[in-house]
DNA sequence: TAGCCTTATGCAACAAGTTGCATTTGCCGG
DNA sequence: CCGGCAAATGCAACTTGTTGCATAAGGCTA
């Protein structure tokens, strides 16, 4: 239910296509949501049906349509619904924490990979974070609330990866 | 995919019931997994049918029979080529973090409010680890690597739940 | 003593997410 | 000049997760 919800905010930031809102997840919105273009698609369609987005097309010479989605009245109505009501608690789920629970199952080879791998995933997460600060928040001190609601976002994402950047060398250290 | 895996290794370290798993869950591996108990008993069922689990059936007077699980010598195989290949990772999904990105339409009222409650919530969360690590880990020092693995993952909840607190009250002071 | 909680299981319908495949053109590199 | 990638969309089938409901007995509490 929450990809709707995100899809009506990024749309009413700055209206787009499904292909936009894609590169949009990509770039500075990895640390909030991550979707695969057909579930995009997909949703944005039914909205459109629920009448909570407009669509027009624009046809393009030698390429497939651009279809930019933009917010209806309702979809404005959704969206202030949603950000009134709280959020339910989504469950838990840490498939690698359980690999620790099957710990003398796990082959020290394939679990020594698997950790140094994990990581450099998050290393990798670290850059992305930082390239995201330096190109949107260069001077957090000027920034509106609106705007510095969005850093701090930012800076959870950072801190938590830096937690578990800790944990997990700790963890290849100790083993 | 990861329910599977997490059901063959709690069974493996113990049979139970469905039931049993469920209290299993909510209880030490908190930190670790979710599930209702309808996907436990149907997950369990289809992979009796795939021959990963055997299933005893203790009937009891009045009451519902209780359908003992464990493992197969395939259910055996089958977690031990889980455990050898690396995890996917899973897509990044914060709806908490959404709403910062539509902050002046968040109504200042519910959004002090959902702050404050999910901080309450954090903090119940980590009452319940310091739960676990009692009942559980009393003494770090004279654990095995196997029972420390787990261990690691218990610390690691606290820490990433500590961060959120961290940040959670900055920005409610902030606001 | 009526009503709810716990034990213990399950079906059915639905919503959400994944995987695989398909289209069309232009551009860029080897 | 051939192959792959980027732009831009989509269908269909499948797996996972959620929601609502149902059963049936005993124990606890107001």
């Amino acid at each position: 239910m929450s990809l709707r919800a995100v899809l009506l905010i990024t749309l009413q930031r700055e209206p787009g296509t499904g292909y936009d809102i894609l590169q949009r997840f990509k770039a500075g919105l990895a640390h909030v949501w991550q979707a695969s273009h057909q579930q995009l698609y997909r949703e944005l369609d039914r909205m459109r049906g629920d009448g909570l987005l407009a669509c027009e097309t624009l046809p393009q010479t030698e390429r497939p349509d651009r279809k930019v989605y933009q917010l209806t009245e309702a979809g404005r109505q959704a969206l202030d619904i949603w950000l009134a009501e709280p959020l339910s608690t989504s469950p838990v789920r840490q498939p690698l924490f359980a690999k620790f629970f099957a710990w003398e199952r796990w082959p020290e080879e394939a679990r020594r990979e698997e950790l140094t791998d994990f990581r450099k995933q998050l290393k990798d997460r670290l850059t992305t974070y930082a390239a995201i600060e330096r190109e949107w928040f260069s001077d957090p001190q000027s920034l509106t609330p609106a705007q510095r609601a969005p850093w701090h976002t930012l800076r959870l994402g950072q801190r938590l990866t830096e937690t578990w950047v800790e944990w997990v060398e700790e963890v290849i250290e100790e083993n």
